[in-house]
DNA sequence: AAATATTTTTAGATTTACCTAAAAATAAGA
DNA sequence: TCTTATTTTTAGGTAAATCTAAAAATATTT
């Protein structure tokens, strides 16, 4: 198997695949917070064991190899949070940390039931699906709140940011999944949404609004 | 903190120390599966953290913080084996080498919640105690099955010994924790004991009686 | 297309935990 | 007590993942 490390920065790589196929060592640098040269590194040796495809100068893609074991750290975070929010009662804003520990213990028997245990369930507490025993997941259509339109309405189905102080605010303001918000206004100045939310008018800035998912439904 | 490794040797001198206060190189090496070359030199450097009081050729003794970073870790591995056999359907066998990677996680928020999850239970799966928060635990009064004499009797409440298969083949015989049972008689020849136990007549082997042990009940 | 800037790689070191082989200390036996 | 055996330590080295500084490749500007 993969050591902890390797487990990183194939996780890293996975996820920075999803905007841009060919991952730059630089961008995997800065995830990992370290230095561009160890990842070069550690690239030849996620090559040769046949996790990437590494072209010099050219960044690295995953093989299929790389992506189903990404996937499958994938998963045990994602499991593991339901776990820590269902369970213990841990909120939203909590359990990243956590979680990055303990999608590296290494055991099938564990995680599946696990799974079992939490009911199998199909996205985590940030609204990321959760891939299946064989890395099968539907990739949900979002559309982030800050693409939509006057009069737009749906549903907060996700967000894309992860850190604390971000879902800290995102609860303050009563912005959690599954709540139906409309836009009711886009003010130019500085770009910052106005939504409707539980009959409320608040306001959210530009940089809020780009990370929260919305799954829309009808009216425009 | 201590490292993954570090962590491991502490538990391991605590372990030995159960036995003998005075842990020596070679007895540490044997546990970690490593040399003592390689033991000699984690001591120097956990006596440097002040985790250990060393003086060369004459073995290791925990200080008191190495002693409570010792409980925490067994605190630790005991609360995830209770996990894994209440709520995740393990068998008492299959639970060691998990328990052995969860051990590790670091976060103190996860185990306290844990803890109140599993309704902080006193013991584990073999009926090892399990320390509080504080470190604080009941060391139960054990009296190893293979020094009862014969109409002796007893409640089963731990074993010495994890390994899966000595717990399996205890299994199949019925002798699990909390199972009442009577000493029918003793070979001479083999050392081995005839208990009662759920009105039937079993024989026992020395190697299984020497790592059962009984809460002694009474009538001596 | 040259010049400049950025990105990526190489070269050589460091740290952690481990190793082997040999030396030193301690323990056990004659 | 002296010799032998065992245990422990030292010395010097390896592999994994990192680092810095400098060189090489690629991208961007003018």
């Amino acid at each position: 198997m993969q050591s902890f490390t390797e487990e990183n920065y194939l996780k890293i790589i996975y996820h920075l695949a999803e905007k841009t196929n060919n991952v730059q060592t630089n961008a995997i640098a800065e995830q990992m917070q370290t230095k561009p040269a160890s990842v070069t590194d550690m690239i030849k040796k996620l090559a040769e064991k046949g996790f990437v495809d590494y072209i010099k100068y050219q960044g690295v893609t995953l093989t299929d190899k790389g992506k189903n074991a990404a996937i499958d750290i994938v998963r045990k975070h994602r499991l593991w949070e339901v776990f820590l929010v269902d369970k213990l009662n841990f909120k939203w804003d909590e359990v990243h940390d956590v979680a990055e520990e303990l999608e590296h213990i290494k055991s099938t028997a564990l995680i599946e039931r696990l799974d079992e245990f939490l009911g199998f369930p199909k996205s985590d507490p940030h609204g990321d699906p959760i891939p299946d025993k064989n890395g099968r997941f539907v990739k949900t259509q979002f559309t982030k709140l800050i693409e939509l339109k006057i009069g737009d309405q749906g549903t907060i189905t996700g967000v894309s940011q992860h850190s604390s102080p971000f879902l800290k605010h995102l609860e303050k303001l009563g912005l959690t999944l599954g709540k139906q918000i409309e836009i009711s206004d886009v003010t130019d100045f500085d770009g910052s949404v106005e939504i409707l939310i539980a009959g409320k008018q608040i306001n959210i800035s530009r940089e809020v609004a780009k990370h929260i998912l919305i799954s829309s439904n009808g009216k425009n």
